[in-house]
DNA sequence: GATAAGGGTGGTAACGATAACAGCAGTGGT
DNA sequence: ACCACTGCTGTTATCGTTACCACCCTTATC
């Protein structure tokens, strides 16, 4: 067992120089039809391998596209990652992917780690980091997207959202359906910023029309899944009988709260209606269909990498930051039906 | 804006050799604590930023591994991937992933653009590849680990189960259950080489039972989606109106069907009976609950991470393959509950 | 007091590719 | 006949780090 071949190899075997090699592996290389297939065809007798570490160094360009999520293990968030490397890879772009674990300090640690390998780019999702992980974003020179958000001071780029914003057009649907005693079920820790921003548009929406915004029910550490809603809903029901409707931070903990009233025979709509937040799959399927607000996690992952291929290509776009905002969609289903009149 | 600084800066600017600095930022270096740290903060101030890319070329070592998946948008797989990601990390390893989409094809070019990156090791999920994947992937010179699946000529080592026996078992179960008319939901394609094993072990057991196996429905391509598991039982419903019970080639789509039967009328269990594969979040928590078999895809990634570490570490560890074989376990749930008596 | 052992440090030459430039034919315009 | 230009190929010098070897100095050992 030698070692693997190199340029060198293959040059030696095909009686050219290893730069004429090279520009074989190019797609705009100035080499002769000819002199090209030969070379190829040699190279993949041989079981030549282009080795992009070496590549990478000399020109200084790695093809790697830098992207933090809190976990992949979320649709929402998984459609944006398949979205982005989908459309990324069409640039020649590779995406690598690390994950938070909805920690900052964790984020901090893998920004840092990400940036050794010499992305070109970096997506991070959420605004909320570090005061490190701001330094080392900003300082790393190359662009910075931040996803999933809407700073108030961005670092570089952003495409995202206010889920404060999309919260509160949740919140005045329910009311705008004669619903007043509305709870929120929502994660406890402030780890999901996302989660604490929706909770904050819930209280200033339910202020904004002059109702009571403290049917607040903690769901625990996030990610708040299915089961972790109906634990939530039953906790609702039991500490606030009187409440109407209830809006959760997702449409997984909705869908669990929909099944716990399922359970407890709580008619939804009717006596209950229930509000989630994400557009999953979910919600469109389920007996009753769920309201909920679409952010459009493709289309996040979509214009992400289309500004990420632009910024990099046209050296004439030398716009210092972008803000692409993304307006979710309240998407009016079964669960928020106004009830028929009752008590 | 000048060039970001060297070891070389470093190293000028700390008043010590560049051979220094460079073991100053690996942790087994012999450097003195005192210089290290000297350096360390030195650095730091600078802004340096290590470049992997250099100290991978050189040390020939990259610290990827690559893997393939079908997709991303899947609890399974992103279970799959979060847990080997996880795992990996511990031993400084950064996963490089790559989607095929279902095909084998794009599988090829993805193994070939991947190991352009030089992985340390590489993981692809299934055991159905190319002629020229399987070439690529045995003359790499490195640990190939084939998942989620028991092929029959493994290219190198395994982590997974039969697909086919997987869902013998569930038949299996259905029939203990007293049903005998069993439809099964599945992809139409042979794209899917997981859903076909799916449906052979559904056709293969019904036959062992004597029954009959022919009450198949396609579900479209892969990914069979929660809507399409509703319109396919929609179909089933209408074409085979005498079925007690179905099998869905995955837990989505069965909570799809048990949608479709919830709008329909048709009570589950007790006039039909469902079951799934996967154990999503999902089946766990609708009402009913749904049948389905756990082919524990957070122990395939964590296994395979093992694997790989050990491979790589122990030098000692020859053993050319290793298959380790992973045991679905047919979870019993509401949705096949024993049919009252009736007609 | 000589020798060995080992912690800490520095010098040099790669790792495998490409940037940059040079060169050398052949072609076309004047 | 001259020049400019295009198309293709080769030579040289890196990219930023680490492997490898050499070396110094201190401390332990006999």
């Amino acid at each position: 067992m030698q070692k693997p071949p190199t340029m060198k190899d293959v040059a030696k075997a095909t009686g050219v120089s290893v730069m004429t090699v090279s520009r074989a592996f190019k797609q705009d290389g100035s080499v002769s039809t000819d002199t090209r297939d030969r070379i190829r065809q040699v190279a993949d007798d041989m079981g030549y391998v282009f080795d992009s570490m070496a590549a990478n160094l000399r020109s200084q360009r790695s093809g790697f596209i830098a992207v933090t999520v809190p976990t992949i293990d979320n649709a929402n968030f998984a459609d944006t990652v398949g979205a982005l490397s989908a459309r990324l890879e069409t640039a020649g772009l590779q995406v690598l992917l690390g994950y938070t674990n909805y920690d900052i300090a964790k984020e901090e640690q893998l920004v840092e780690q990400l940036l050794r390998r010499r992305p070109e780019a970096i997506v991070v999702t959420g605004g909320t980091h570090t005061d490190r992980t701001r330094r080392l974003l900003a300082n790393a020179g190359i662009p910075v997207v931040e996803t999933w958000d809407l700073p108030k001071t961005p670092i570089g780029h952003v495409v995202g959202f206010s889920n404060q914003a999309a919260m509160e057009a949740i919140v005045d649907h329910l009311v705008a359906q004669g619903f007043t005693r509305v709870g929120f079920i929502g994660g406890d820790a402030e780890n999901d910023t996302r989660g604490a921003d929706r909770r904050r548009g819930f209280i200033a929406a339910m202020q904004r029309h002059g109702l009571d915004a403290t049917r607040l029910i903690g769901g625990g550490l996030p990610p708040i899944s299915m089961q972790k809603g109906a634990v939530a809903m039953g906790n609702l029901l039991d500490a606030m009988p009187d409440a109407q409707a209830v809006i959760c931070v997702s449409d997984l903990s909705a869908f669990g709260a929909l099944t716990e009233c399922m359970r407890r025979g709580i008619a939804v709509p009717g006596q209950m209606a229930i509000a989630g937040f994400g557009a999953y799959e979910i919600s469109a399927v389920s007996v009753p269909t769920i309201t909920t607000a679409d952010p459009f996690p493709r289309d996040i992952g979509l214009r992400t990498a289309d500004l990420i291929i632009s910024v990099l290509t046209d050296a004439a776009d030398t716009r210092p930051q972008q803000i692409i905002a993304i307006a979710p969609k309240v998407i009016q289903r079964q669960s928020t039906a106004r009830p028929v009149a009752r008590q």
